[in-house]
DNA sequence: TGCTGCCCTG
DNA sequence: CAGGGCAGCA
């Protein structure tokens, strides 16, 4: 569909470990670059015929049949693919084009001496004494040879020099291909400065990835690093990472990302995708890509940097330079926090398709073995949530459900995968640290992310290949998580962005606590920072049906299995729904995953009752039905509560007693 | 016909 | 969580 990760849906099959990240220009190994012209299925047949490049080597052996099987068996040999026919071949070209030519000229020299000597001796024989017949018989074969040979002489001279000819014209196109990719390539790593070239097209294409970024996200110079910046933080970019955040699990995981940044550009290229026409498009896309996420990663660390030095508390700290470029981004800034904007980057990565989760992470309550009592309270749980304090009662009321931006005290599990998601998180930070807090939410704490995240991590998946590109023209509806951040980044308090982040996932999670069913009036009332359209408000649907899905799914779970394994005592108990008890857990973590929001009551009861709908209905046989659901589904219908009114507001609801 | 919700699948 | 198919409904 509209996904913008389609353009990303093909995996490396083959990978090609291009070396060129140590390879100078001038070098000779540029073999993987020019290894698909001399493959003969493929870029030989597009690069002027450059198989009968084979026959140079054609041209060495007197004998002709001697040579058609050479060159056959070494076809053959170049047939079978592999990439030991490349390093084969790129052996013979590490001598160089210009020892080939000497090749041929030494080569086309011993030829000429010996016929001219075989010529000397013929004459030599004939002035030798009187000619007898046969000699004279074969005098006059012989000038007749001496003709064919001229002829032939003559056409392979022609040949030789039309095979010159080719073979110049294939090495100006490798030459070629080569200076653009380390235009491209090169001017990334040995940190030329940005308007040095400008004669070529792909350089172009990266100095207008940059203006392009700046032109939409409206990205002052405030933010945005001046190139050379980029270019020499990013050398040291690996290493660096290490050391400017503190290691944790995922930040082992991150590093391994980083790490592999290398790895990553030779991922990003798959030799199949070389060998097609625009392979060196392609490459240079990624090379770009892998630019900006460096991009990514080196405002993150400088901001970090300028974080970690910056002791003052959140709600004086002002990033200096920052200032001007968010109060740009947004003159309204400073009146209203946008909490939402500040969303918990675990549930980012929860929303973003691109990202992959944890395997732990990935659920499948249908075929847990776990052989106990689920609806019981049990007293070896694991589950650290509950029950509460209710420190709620000592809070002000407002507090309750004040609006606050969430913040989980993990990192996320894994990478996230784009630049523009960094630039969130950026922006995100930026405002966690400037004061915020003039219209009345002055005592709230706000979720100081340097303190619960101390890494933010860097970018070096793939992710798009070319985000204006893929963005540009789209249904914007669709642009969740990934493009929803962007756009949140650059919007002021009182606009609405197109298409959902995040934050408002979470929301909408935490709305399901009371409202399982909302109407689309209610969602527009209670994400007044979207901006709805047919698309948008689908997917809120969706998300909902989603919800309603997994909460219908447990509830019939852990009602045949109470049915299973103990109906008398379920029926007995009422089958009552403990904050302790299993199911309350799977609910709680998936609604509530960050578990900053206190469970309404409300939301217990309704479970309760769902539970109880599915376990008569179990008991009693009417799952017969295919249809047995439905009434269950009315009847949790008309359960849905109010939800509170700080729902309203633009951003993650947060219970401020559940904050650490 | 369009909307909505459920179901299934990836 | 998203996409697609399907059915029910207005």
């Amino acid at each position: 569909m509209d996904c913008p990760s389609d353009l990303f849906q093909q995996q490396p099959s083959q990978v090609c470990h291009f070396d060129l990240y140590h390879s100078p220009p001038e070098s000779t190994s540029t073999g993987p670059i020019i290894s698909p012209l001399l493959h003969p299925n493929s870029a030989s047949q597009r690069w002027g015929g450059y198989r009968q490049g084979q026959c140079l080597f054609s041209e060495l052996p007197a004998h002709e049949g001697e040579q058609e099987v050479d060159a056959d068996r070494f076809g053959r040999k170049s047939a079978t693919g592999g990439t030991a026919i490349p390093q084969y071949r790129l052996g013979d070209r590490r001598r160089g084009s210009g020892d080939w030519s000497q090749d041929l000229l030494r080569v086309k020299q011993l030829r000429v001496d010996s016929t001219v000597k075989r010529e000397g001796e013929v004459e030599r024989d004939g002035h030798r004494g009187r000619r007898s017949v046969p000699q004279l018989v074969r005098a006059e074969k012989s000038i007749e040879e001496r003709g064919r040979r001229k002829e032939s002489r003559e056409g392979r001279q022609r040949q030789r020099r039309e095979l010159k000819l080719q073979l110049e014209e294939t090495r100006g196109k490798l030459l070629e291909l080569q200076r653009k990719v380390w235009q491209v390539y090169g001017e990334h790593h040995v940190e030329e400065e940005k308007g040095g070239e400008g004669d070529d097209g792909v350089m172009d294409e990266t100095a207008e990835m940059f203006s392009e970024g700046e032109a939409e996200d409206h990205l002052g110079g405030g933010l945005y690093p001046p190139l050379g910046v980029n270019e020499k933080k990013h050398e040291s970019a690996g290493n660096e990472n290490s050391e400017v955040f503190p290691e944790t699990p995922a930040d082992l995981d991150l590093d391994m990302e980083l790490d592999g940044g290398g790895v990553w550009l030779g991922c990003s290229l798959v030799q199949g995708e070389w060998e097609n026409i625009g392979g060196s498009e392609k490459f240079a896309q990624a090379l770009k890509q892998e630019l900006s996420s460096a991009v990514a990663r080196v405002i993150d660390r400088v901001l970090h940097l300028y974080a970690e030095t910056d002791q003052t508390p959140p709600s004086t700290a002002v990033l200096a330079p920052e200032i001007p470029t968010s109060r740009a981004l947004d003159p309204n800034s400073d009146k209203k926090q946008r909490p939402g904007v500040a969303a918990s980057m675990t549930e980012q990565a929860e929303a973003l398709p691109l990202v992959a989760k944890r395997p732990q992470e990935k659920r499948n309550p249908l075929i847990q073995g776990r052989h106990k009592n689920l609806l019981i309270p049990q007293a070896n749980s694991s589950l650290p949530l509950l029950p509460q304090p209710h420190l709620s009662a000592l809070l002000p009321t407002r507090n309750k459900d004040s609006f606050l931006p969430s913040c989980p005290p993990n990192p996320p599990p894994l990478p996230l995968p784009l630049l523009h998601y960094t630039m969130q998180h950026l922006f995100t930070r930026s405002l966690s640290s400037m004061p915020l807090h003039k219209d009345g939410l002055p005592n709230e704490p706000f979720m100081d992310f340097r303190s619960h995240n101390p890494s933010f991590p860097p970018l070096p998946l793939l992710g798009q290949l070319n985000p204006p590109l893929a963005d540009r023209g789209r249904d914007e509806g669709m642009r969740v998580g990934i493009d929803g951040g962007d756009t949140a980044l650059y919007l002021g308090p009182g606009a609405s962005q197109e298409g959902l982040s995040p934050c408002h996932l979470k929301k909408a999670k935490l709305m399901f606590f009371y409202a399982r069913y909302p109407s689309s009036n209610t969602l527009k009332t209670y994400f007044p920072d979207v901006k709805f359209n047919r698309c948008v408000t689908s997917q809120l649907i969706k998300w909902f049906s989603n919800f309603r899905e997994f909460f219908y799914i447990q509830m019939e779970r852990f009602a045949r299995q109470a049915a299973r394994e103990s109906p008398v005592t379920a029926r007995e108990r009422g089958l009552r729904l403990s904050r302790n008890s299993e199911l309350f857990r799977i609910l709680n973590m998936h609604y509530n995953k960050s578990n900053d929001y206190q469970v309404p009551d409300r939301f217990v009861e309704v479970s309760e009752v769902a539970l109880r709908e599915f376990f008569t209905a179990i008991q009693s046989g009417r799952d017969a039905d295919p249809c047995w659901k439905k009434s269950i589904y009315k009847i949790i219908c008309k359960l849905d509560s109010p939800v509170p009114d700080s729902f309203r507001l633009p951003g993650c609801p947060m219970d401020t007693h559940r904050m650490v």
